[in-house]
DNA sequence: ATAGGTGCAAAACTTTTGCGTCAAG
DNA sequence: CTTGACGCAAAAGTTTTGCACCTAT
């Protein structure tokens, strides 16, 4: 019987190597749609649907993480490590913020209605240092 | 010269207060398609169209908030006080939490990067009492 | 052999936009 | 009259799915 059995299992494909690595590659969580242009320099007949799954793949074995932020794209996180998100709200990027900048933090019980908490995250919304500066156009 | 006018002017036409009130009413976080479908039990002849571009200006007006939660779909929230969301990774509902529950944390200024902070808000990720009762099945 | 993966194309779903009309100031 | 808003339909953008073929067990 093995506990944790949490990650499911997958056999791992070229397709699915590459997209990892490039995923973990970089710092920008990408969309799907970056990704697949990232990994097409290395496999250019790979498929944006291909992408798609493998991206669901990973993060159900917990491989990338799926981010819950953004508004109408998805985007994918290689850094599966607990860490915060600061996003900007003009361009979209988002940064990452170390976990031990930040500990968990106590909730009361009574503020959370029964839930059982597993993670947590912290998101700030607020200015890059890209933006800030072109702010005044 | 009025400082503060991040809040644009608009008319408050009838779809318009429809909207706010029924998204007032409520603490499920819905999508547009939830709202168009709330909003239509009282004007039947509206579009949804309409719906997603009254939710745009009310949120640019800071009535209602554009949550940046959830994967594909996006959800609006008709209660602008801060809080803090708790959200169910089996069901994707989304619980509030207020503020005051959990104060704004202190960040070191060197994780972020020259990031000029506005907001902060804190999502929780876990199983709603709901979910957790079923999650034998 | 067989189970899982892939590419391609089509479908499904979500959000935005163009346009003619309407309503309020 | 002018400006902003509406409804409708079409378009655009994002994600998922069906299917035939492939490839490692």
């Amino acid at each position: 019987m093995n506990m944790e059995s949490d990650k499911q299992q997958f056999r791992m494909t070229r397709q699915r190597k590459v997209i990892l690595e490039e995923l973990r590659k970089v710092t920008s969580h990408p969309t799907a749609d970056q990704v697949y242009e990232m990994v097409r320099k290395r496999l250019p007949r790979i498929s944006l649907a291909t992408v798609y799954r493998n991206l669901e793949t990973l993060s159900a074995a917990g491989e990338v993480l799926k981010l819950e932020v953004s508004g109408t794209q998805r985007r994918y996180d290689g850094d599966t490590s607990e860490h915060h998100h600061a996003r900007c709200a003009m361009c979209g990027s988002v940064i990452d913020i170390p976990a031990k900048a930040f500990p968990m933090p106590k909730i009361p019980s009574e503020a959370i209605e029964g839930f059982d908490i597993s993670g947590y995250r912290l998101e700030l919304t607020g200015l890059c240092q890209n933006c800030r500066a072109t702010k005044a156009v």
